[in-house]
RNA sequence: GUGGUUGUAGCUCAGUCGGUUAGAGCGCUGGUUUGUGGUGCCGGAGGUCGCGGGUUCGAGCCCCGUCUUCCACCCCA
């Protein structure tokens, strides 16, 4: 017996009418990519373990997929390591390239790689899959598709508010309007810590930092005290988690805050100046908001970060997020080379515009006519006809198969085919067509060059 | 990686306290004047109840394991 077919863990099926919708997602961004002058790459769905491994902290390196290495691969394996049950050491040793994670490391690789012919600064938007070993939950998949959009080379703020305005842009195009922008500075969580005198805990700080909405300022403080922060430093901390009003408000409370941090008062100016570039410029349908707890997980960022959260309602975690890494390209050996950029999650996003209702009424991208197949003499008439049609940009075909009449009628119903055209004996002797509209059950029989015209109306 | 949850026909789901031959709706298929679909009527096919073990005279139902689904945590798009 045939065992039932399955796909892995976490992956999923498109059916024509999500590709559609989907389709409908990366249109969008790819005008607004183009528009803004980024140009696309794309990079291979796997790459050697080393340029992976190592970039995302540890808890990243647990995620990624490896690839197990074909051949006598456990030749490199003694039996007194395979014993030690030691994974990262024999994951090394039988497994030699992995599934990429995320788009922005393989595009620092891809830039050192090709430096020689990049003219810097160097705009590219990349729309391609990545595999994650995360267990699946809501808007949480282990293949997805991430859209990225990145410039490397440039120190300038005007990037930052660049991006800041693609979002914007972005969502507004797909009505997803009142998206929250959420904007912070690694510099001010930096400055914070040296406040603090928490420098080196500067990682476990932003991680208990990051939930504060979501977990209250309580337990924040115990995961902190857990981590090993002083209690003392942690009382620092107050008007951290006291901040409120506008953005300008936050800015002036978090001055005098960090007012001996010389990081901290850089962070603090560098998002002033994005600020006031945008109130100028202003933004479309995207508010802007200033989350000192907002941290992001990838330990490349060093200025800048972004997140973007879905309308309120909508509880699916981010939708987008980005930020300027100052160093990225530097583990490949590549100095001085500062990058920003943003990633949108096309998954996600997806899943938002479906439970706001917010897919166009789709346009179905089907056939426009159905030529119903009678039989041998019949179909070479209709043939003809259909490559004419073909040529003037009518999107037409004719039923493969003589079959019963009722199964092309229905062939036609199912797939949402406007029109089906009939050609008999009669029709043939007459040297005509015979059109049937499938809404009203109207038909009429006229001439080929008049059946043209009509479609071309 | 931790905790919980789910799995019965192609799909959505019923199935009582453990008791004879496991059901419904939709879909599929055949027929209902053989050149006419979408709403009618009549018929038909389709299930190792996720998989493997166990308890019992007897298991879809109880127990253990495993895979899968969804959710939360960790982390993240």
């Amino acid at each position: 017996m045939a065992q039932k077919p399955s796909i892995p863990k976490g992956t999923r099926d498109f059916s024509p009418n999500e590709m559609e919708r989907r389709q409908y997602i990366i249109d969008i961004l790819k005008h607004r990519f183009q528009l803004y002058g980024f140009m696309p790459i794309e990079t291979p769905s796997f790459e050697n373990s080393e340029t992976l491994l190592g970039k995302y902290g540890e808890e990243g390196d647990r995620l990624i997929f490896k690839i197990l290495n074909n051949g006598a691969f456990l030749d490199k394996v003694d039996d007194e390591l395979l014993s030690s049950k030691n994974e990262s050491v024999i994951t090394s040793k039988i497994s030699d390239r992995a599934l990429r994670y995320d788009l922005t490391v393989p595009f620092a690789r891809y830039v050192v790689q090709h430096q020689n012919e990049i003219a810097f600064p160097f705009k590219r938007y990349q729309i391609q899959n990545v595999w994650r070993a995360d267990r699946p939950q809501k808007g949480r998949f282990r293949e997805f598709t991430q859209c990225d959009a990145d410039v490397v080379g440039s120190d300038s703020l005007l990037q930052e508010v660049e991006f800041i305005k693609l979002f914007d842009d972005v969502f507004t195009d797909l009505k997803l309007n009142g998206c929250t922008i959420k904007i912070n500075n690694r510099k001010i969580l930096a400055g914070i810590a040296e406040m603090m005198g928490a420098e080196d805990k500067l990682i476990d700080f932003t991680v208990a930092l990051d939930k504060l909405d979501k977990i209250g300022a309580e337990q924040v403080k115990t995961e902190m005290l857990d981590k090993g922060i002083d209690p003392q430093a942690i009382e620092k901390l107050q008007p951290v988690f006291e901040l409120s009003g506008s953005f300008e408000e936050k800015i002036t409370q978090m001055k005098s805050l960090l007012s001996e941090s010389t990081i901290g008062l850089e962070g603090i100016a560098e998002l002033e100046f994005i600020k006031n570039k945008l109130t100028t410029l202003k933004m479309k349908t995207a508010h802007l908001d200033l989350d000192i707890t907002l941290a992001r997980g990838l330990n490349y960022y060093t200025g800048c970060i972004f997140e973007v959260s879905a309308p309120q309602g909508v509880n699916i975690g981010s939708i987008s997020g980005g930020g300027r890494y100052d160093d990225l390209t530097g583990i490949f050996g590549m100095k001085d080379m500062s990058g920003v950029g943003i990633s949108f999650g096309l998954d996600r996003i997806y899943l938002v515009l479906e439970e706001l209702h917010l897919f166009p009424e789709t346009v179905k991208a089907g056939v426009q006519a159905l030529f119903i197949n009678f039989g041998e003499a019949e179909a070479n008439y209709c043939m003809e006809w259909m490559f004419r049609f073909r040529e003037s940009g009518i999107k037409t075909e004719l039923f493969p198969d003589a079959g019963k009449m009722k199964k092309q009628m229905t062939y036609a119903d199912k797939n949402e085919i406007p029109f089906v055209i009939l050609a008999g004996e009669d029709e043939i002797k007459a040297g005509k067509l015979t059109l049937k509209h499938m809404k009203t059950g109207e038909q009429e029989t006229l001439s080929p060059e008049d059946l043209l015209k009509r479609f071309a109306e």
